[in-house]
DNA sequence: CATCACGTAACATCATATGATACATGAAAC
DNA sequence: GTTTCATGTATCATATGATGTTACGTGATG
């Protein structure tokens, strides 16, 4: 199974943007994730509905974060990209007739909701601010600029 | 992605296993499972490594239980499958020189990781017996018959 | 009105779980 | 001993879904 890593991409993509002044293209993160502006749109569609970003047409258009990094957790980020499979094991047949499947899945379930409350707790208790704080600490460790990581080398 | 079922596959043959005498051949679980006697011996190899299932060439043969089910849990199922990957979402990037990529993997993956160690503390708490039980539970709940379950229908 | 950038659909690609086939090996039955 | 049965395993086919790509429409700026 090809794992998701839509939540990775656009929280990457968020931090960037919390990093420039103006708006930034769909162009622009593109080639900082080496993908394709298409999928950058497409993956921040659902932020926009949500509100956390607002996107804008034109010459010096482009996205920009519509709300307080502070009041953005991963929960809503994750939330606003559709709630996306977290699991990649799932039962073999859902609502099946077989009472041993059905045992074998209420076990399996009652796991797997679990760890999802844990997930979604961990997530919650996220915000974007602090993911931001995170990476100006690791940039101070480092000794590295701003500019350097902003432009994301190229 | 597609969820990976062996696990759940896996078990369910198991619990079938328990409710047979003697040997069952992969083609019998094949038919249970409405898949093919080859799936059904690539999952079970791992387990026959681990000691929990024995198989038998030839004539009379197939694959017995080798341990009591009250020493086998979920998670000793898990592990012998290989430890497949639990989550549908990873990083974008895994060691990424970015920053930006490494707060994120950071958060990202301190979640994960509490939440698979609270799935394998789940998995480690449940055994094949416990499992057994329960579908013996169901069975009597449901007024249905042995026979009938173990053959699984055809 | 020409250019820029998003919005979105349609299609291609790629990875991976699963399904299917084939053949070798070993054990039991005859 | 030869036939039959069943596993062990490699190899290939298929299906699914995320991601990559292209194309074109829409609206805003200069």
């Amino acid at each position: 199974m090809k794992r998701d890593s839509r939540l990775s991409g656009v929280l990457h993509v968020l931090l960037h943007m919390a990093e420039v002044d103006g708006p930034v293209t769909s162009e622009t993160m593109a080639q900082a994730m080496s993908t394709n502006p298409a999928v950058i749109r497409r993956i921040m569609a659902g932020l926009r509905e949500a509100g956390f970003v607002r996107s804008e047409k034109g010459h010096g258009g482009g996205w920009t974060i519509a709300r307080n990094l502070a009041a953005i957790t991963l929960r809503d980020v994750y939330v606003a990209l559709g709630t996306p499979e977290l699991f990649a094991m799932g039962n073999r047949t859902e609502a099946p007739g077989c009472l041993v499947e059905q045992a074998v899945n209420a076990a399996l379930d009652g796991a797997f909701r679990e760890a999802e409350a844990l997930l979604l707790d961990r997530f919650g208790a996220v915000t974007l601010a602090e993911l931001s704080a995170d990476f100006h600490a690791r940039m101070v460790a480092s000794g590295k600029t701003i500019d350097l990581e902003t432009v994301h080398a190229v």
